[in-house]
DNA sequence: GTTATCACG
DNA sequence: ACGTACGTGATAACA
């Protein structure tokens, strides 16, 4: 047999350090040590992985080892289990809530690149028997971290420890040979024999009756051992002497159970427990996922996070004299500085005044040299002063390093910058889009392990011009610096540098721009709406209280609910988690019960129209008459880009009533609006994904991709598809792309779950490299933990790993959809890059003001528009090469409603 | 702050 | 037995 760790330099000189963990029982302590409600906001329960974790990082801190293994149980029957069927038998049922979290813990140990170690039908606790014996008896010091007491006989050896992990992370003790010894009142070696007459629940040996921890130690003590106990039985009080001998075949079984084997077959190259340094950004991700807050800077520190490197290698740069630059010659004279040092620099701004019109008041300016200074804000309106940074951020400016660059564009307006490098809140959100919230404190904090914000400034409490508040701003700077040095390294390493650079950095400034240019509205159409609406919601709203007898809320939903069930005994037919519901999908299936539901259904959609736009679009109308919504680059998990203040992207349109609002959105005299929309991108992005080639002829073809699809699932001629398939295979289509079931599909087509079930189960056997596709996507992301698009964005779900079926299923679902949606999104993005590009190149007066996801809208001089319409049909298809056509249709006309 | 609803792709 | 199509943002009600 090998050796366990074969003779190296760094084993002989006794000092190395080797920590040993038994993976399994840590787990199970853990899990029942901690409450279950410990879990993601997701449901899915972590208790073990977090106790597991918690420890590791704990011993890890501690005892700062060479060395680290993690062993493991295989799944297999294993040695005991054979030799006792009762074990088996007796054993409790590995819970599956434990079960479940295994594979985390595995998860966890991968990213932290801890190495694990199982043998199949070897228990975990006799491989670690077998590894520490050898490594203690080569001098190096060794400790067993474990929660299984059979691991006291190991410690025969003055290199050789137990920690014993008793309950909680907490509770634990570190016992060497003397330790054991007062522990249990017996020696290692005699543990064995002492524990088998004692007995042990927790692996459901049963001890001998009448013999606790105190008798088994004396009887050892005084005989030696087992065959020593029983060779003196005729001296030992009259019932211990019948229990014992009654019990004595199962005394010595549980003395075999119990001793470990320490001659597995195993063999190990310390250099392969050597703790490799590992991915900080991946742990992080991985922790975050698992919604561990306290445990990452717990890790950070307990492998010595070097942060302040990152800034400065080898000085304390976090310590930055901030110079308050108050005149505009010393400004003038620092942004030149910077200009032609040519290095990266970063920006910081300081803002004042309400949100959403605040204004720059103070400007921190980083340089890779490690220098910090802030320029009042004052300063920025001086000619000379605007100048400097005007040629600063110029196209052939030295790089630019900012956090949140649109706001700094446009809080440096009329400024136009044209330099940016690393804009920090868009290389987080790549990292991981699930994130939602990229502050750049946080970031900071977690990646670089810095604390930017003043020790002495609350919140609220800022003195906006006091120094720590300017020191403040100049210490940002210089981490959004640092931190964009130390994003940018990561996204390299998960290949995400290409998207950022191709795609996502250049949309900023896209972005920006069209946010400032803003959407033209009609104000006085939307008056008139708003009246109309206004008195038709009052003319329902009585009529609805004259039909339920009574004057209540019908915004309520718990008083329609009221109304409609309790008091006119409709039968609810869908519910809610706080009871019947409500919703138009419902009231739609009520509507033949009583003639107010149809009502109250048009109250609703009434309604609606009035309070989320007519009501609201117009406060929103800024003195230019236009609307400047924020364009939100890092807001979905897929990579779309979402609208806000007000949402641009869910103005009504599928009904003809809600249609007129967009009536409202005008163009500039002597303007148009042009929209052009990428026809049914996601399915052709399917397609491509898929390689579909029923479904890329359809596309090559020029074909109606519905009746394509409706001849292949109802098996008949594309001219003899009727109105009815081509409408139930446009539901299937589109369904597709999210992961719809035979249930939902049923559903939205209003027939039973077993014909929409032949329905899908016939589309995929008509095109069945799209079934492929969902399920190899499905598995990739289980196994690498997130998926990508066409273009390498990364979606990381958590919720494939849940142990709850309702949550692993929607995890299938999103890592279904997310490559389908996010490549189209990718596309999309590209596609505005280019469109912007055609028009500067071509000097156009055209300005893009909308986009709705596969729709762009731009703002068209009419004298421009036959150029226009044609650059950007050309730009949009032209963007990329897919296996299927991109095409793209165009509308225009004086408002948006005429534009489609 | 959360829930239900509903507008869009 | 349970839930059932992805991704957003805005609103009103309710706690």
């Amino acid at each position: 047999m090998a050796d366990a760790v074969r003779h190296r330099g760094a084993y002989s000189d006794g000092v190395s350090k080797l920590l040993l963990l038994d993976g399994h029982s840590l787990a199970y302590r853990a899990f029942y040590a901690l409450p279950t409600d410990l879990a993601t906001s997701a449901g899915m329960v972590t208790n073990a992985v977090y106790g597991f974790t918690s420890m590791l990082v704990k011993v890890l801190g501690d005892h700062q080892p060479d060395y680290v293994v993690v062993a493991f149980d295989t799944p297999a029957r294993t040695f005991r289990n054979e030799m006792d069927a009762d074990y088996k038998a007796n054993r409790k049922e590995t819970p599956d809530l434990f079960r479940s979290q295994l594979p985390l813990i595995r998860q966890v140990l991968e990213t932290l690149q801890i190495p694990t170690v199982e043998l199949e039908g070897v228990e975990a606790d006799d491989v670690i028997g077998t590894l520490a014996t050898r490594a203690a008896a080569k001098g190096i010091d060794t400790i067993v971290v474990t929660g299984d007491r059979d691991s006291y006989q190991l410690v025969q050896d003055p290199h050789l420890k137990v920690l014993y992990n008793k309950r909680g992370v907490s509770d634990y003790a570190l016992y060497d040979e003397a330790g054991i010894k007062e522990r249990t009142g017996v020696t290692p070696a005699q543990y064995p024999d002492y524990a088998a007459m004692r007995g042990d629940t927790s692996d459901n040996l049963p001890g001998v009756p009448g013999i606790g921890e105190k008798t088994a130690a004396k009887l050892i003590n005084t005989y030696g051992n087992l065959e020593g106990i029983f060779e003196h039985l005729a001296d030992l009080p009259p019932k211990q002497q019948s229990n014992l001998g009654e019990m004595r075949d199962r005394v010595f079984k549980n003395r075999e159970m119990t001793r470990l084997r320490l001659d597995c077959d195993i063999s190990l190259d310390p250099d392969d427990l050597r703790p490799t340094t590992f991915d900080r950004e991946e742990a992080r991700v991985l922790f975050t996922q698992l919604e561990f807050r306290t445990l990452y800077p717990r890790l950070l520190e307990a492998v010595g996070s070097s942060a302040t490197a990152v800034v400065d290698p080898g000085s304390e740069a976090v310590e930055v004299d901030v110079a308050h630059i108050r005149s505009a010659p010393a400004a003038v004279e620092l942004l030149d500085a910077v200009r032609s040092g040519g290095g990266r620099y970063a920006l910081e701004a300081r803002w004042a005044g309400i949100p959403g019109r605040s204004e720059i008041v103070g400007l921190g300016v980083a340089a890779t040299d490690g220098v910090a200074s802030y320029v009042a804000g004052e300063l920025l309106d001086d000619e000379t002063v605007r100048d400097a940074l005007t040629k600063l951020v110029a196209v052939d400016g030295p790089p630019l390093v900012a956090h949140r660059a649109k706001e700094l564009m446009h809080g440096l307006d009329p400024v136009e910058v044209w330099s940016l490098d690393l804009d920090t809140v868009v290389m987080a959100y790549l990292l991981d889009p699930g994130e939602g919230k990229y502050i750049l404190d946080d970031l900071v904090a977690r990646h670089l392990g810095l604390d930017v914000r003043s020790p002495d400034a609350e919140e609220g409490t800022l003195d906006l011009d006091g120094d720590t508040t300017i020191e403040e701003t100049g210490r940002r700077a210089h981490a959004v610096l640092a931190l964009g040095l130390f994003l940018e390294e990561a996204l390299r390493a998960r290949e995400l540098d290409a998207l950022y650079e191709r795609i996502e950095r250049p949309l900023v400034r896209v972005l920006e721009v069209m946010e400032s240019v803003g959407v033209r509205m009609d104000r006085e159409f939307l008056d008139e709406m708003r009246q109309d609406l206004a008195q038709r919601c009052e003319l329902l709203v009585s009529k609805i209280q004259t039909a339920a007898g009574e004057e209540f809320n019908v915004n309520s939903t718990l008083q329609v609910r009221r109304i409609l069930f309790e008091k006119l005994g409709l039968t609810p037919v869908k519910r809610t988690k706080t009871g019947p519901s409500t919703d138009a999908d419902s009231l739609q299936k009520l509507a033949d019960q009583h003639p107010m539901v149809a009502d109250l259904l048009r109250y609703r959609e009434i309604e609606k129209l009035r309070n989320t736009y007519a009501d609201a679009l117009p406060r929103l109308i800024g003195p230019d008459g236009r609307i400047h919504a924020t364009l939100n680059q890092t807001a979905t998990t897929t990579g779309r880009i979402s609208s806000e203040s007000p949402n641009l992207q869910n103005i009504p349109v599928r009904t003809a009533e809600g249609r007129e609002m967009r009536r409202a959105f005008v163009a500039n005299e002597g303007c148009g609006l042009l929209s052009a929309d990428y026809s049914q991108i996601e399915l052709r992005v399917l397609a491509h994904l898929a390689e579909d080639p029923g479904l890329i002829d359809a596309f090559e073809r020029g074909a109606d991709v519905h009746t394509t699809t409706a001849a292949g699932v109802f098996d008949v001629d594309e001219a003899d598809v009727d109105e009815f398939q081509r409408r139930f295979a446009k539901v299937v289509n589109y369904g597709l792309a999210y992961g719809m079931e035979a249930y939902g599909l049923g559903q939205r087509l209003d027939i039973p779950t077993d014909q929409a079930r032949e329905i899908l189960d016939s589309y995929f056997a008509s095109f069945p490299a799209v079934r492929e596709f969902m399920d190899r996507t499905v598995r990739e992301a289980r196994d690498r933990g997130y998926t990508t698009t066409l273009f390498g964005r990364r979606r990381q779900i958590a919720e494939l790993a849940s142990d709850n079926f309702r949550i692993r299923q929607m995890g299938e679902r999103m890592a279904q959809n997310a490559p389908v949606q996010g490549s189209a999104a990718d596309i999309f993005k590209l596609a505005m890059i280019d469109v912007d590009r055609a028009l500067r190149e071509r000097a156009l007066q055209s300005r893009m003001i909308l986009t709705v996801h596969d729709e762009l809208v731009l703002e068209v001089p009419l004298a421009e528009r036959d150029e226009v319409e044609g650059l950007v049909r050309d730009a949009m298809s032209a963007v990329t090469e897919l296996k299927v056509p991109l095409t793209v249709d165009t509308g225009f006309g004086p408002n948006w409603a005429e534009a489609k």
